[in-house]
DNA sequence: ATTGAAATTGAGAATCAATCTCATCAATAA
DNA sequence: TTATTGATGAGATTGATTCTCAATTTCAAT
């Protein structure tokens, strides 16, 4: 098993619940997905390549891989949540294009710095963040 | 006739829109509103000062005000999208408690610079950006 | 003031992501 | 084996938001 199988794995038993088939067909399609996803898409990328599974089991176990910080919420996009893989994967923040709904990953050490001597000014205590630049990429501010 | 109300007037006029009796009385409840709101808090308070008006009405004036400037959406939270004033309010970014809800407002100067050279960086053409901190209040981290 | 084109409104229906229900299954421990 | 507890599937439900459409209002041009 890999090692982020067995993390997920460990999770679940420590917290009394169970690794099923149908939790690692779920991680299976995590894993093997690359850049962002929503629910949905996840979803229906199980149904063509490893047959049926409930919508619901695959919204029930997100918030699981969501714990183990395999994988993370990125934005909210067109109305749907999306999803990230986050083992392997820095932290990053988005430029969002408004144009082509290209997504731009970046990522500045100074920023998240910042952010913390923030949080450390309000005695807040900080688990994650999010950072969304909306605006046009490149190509599109040409149009 | 106030600045502001003259501002989303134009807006209205020019784009070929009405300034009607309906939008004049979402106008006054987001003016006399302070702090963060989301569509139906806004919805009923219309319905308990001044009577009726349809929640597809407020709805349906929101981008108006968004593309005027006088309201920005400010964060995605507990499924509903909140909105607060932005005429009269200086930009700033958020700290979401996680235990109280309680969301603090703050603005960091290096922080929206770093990001324009990101910006710069990528050539991107920002429009705005939303950086929310998730985590837990000075009260909330005793519990 | 009247007309007509275009925008607006209200009320409820429709959407759509996300969550919940509940009856049935499966796994583990006693 | 049985009891307990968690998990699943399928569909129903929720809740925010958007849409529909007939009726109304606005405003510029008569």
């Amino acid at each position: 098993m890999e090692k982020e199988e067995l993390v997920f794995k460990n999770y679940l038993v420590s917290h009394g619940l169970k690794y099923t088939p149908e939790r690692k067909i779920v991680f299976d399609a995590i894993i093997s997905f690359s850049g962002h996803f929503d629910a949905d898409t996840l979803y229906e990328s199980i149904r063509r390549n490893k047959g049926k599974l409930s919508r619901a089991t695959v919204y029930r176990a997100l918030p699981h891989f969501i714990a183990t910080g395999i994988v993370k919420e990125s934005l909210r996009f067109e109305g749907r949540t999306h999803y990230e893989k986050s083992l392997g994967t820095e932290h990053h923040d988005h430029l969002v294009c408004l144009g082509c709904g290209k997504i731009i990953e970046f990522k500045d050490e100074k920023i998240e710095e910042l952010q913390n001597k923030v949080c450390k000014k309000y005695s807040f205590k900080a688990l994650d963040h999010k950072l969304g630049i909306r605006g046009y990429c490149k190509t599109c501010q040409k149009k």
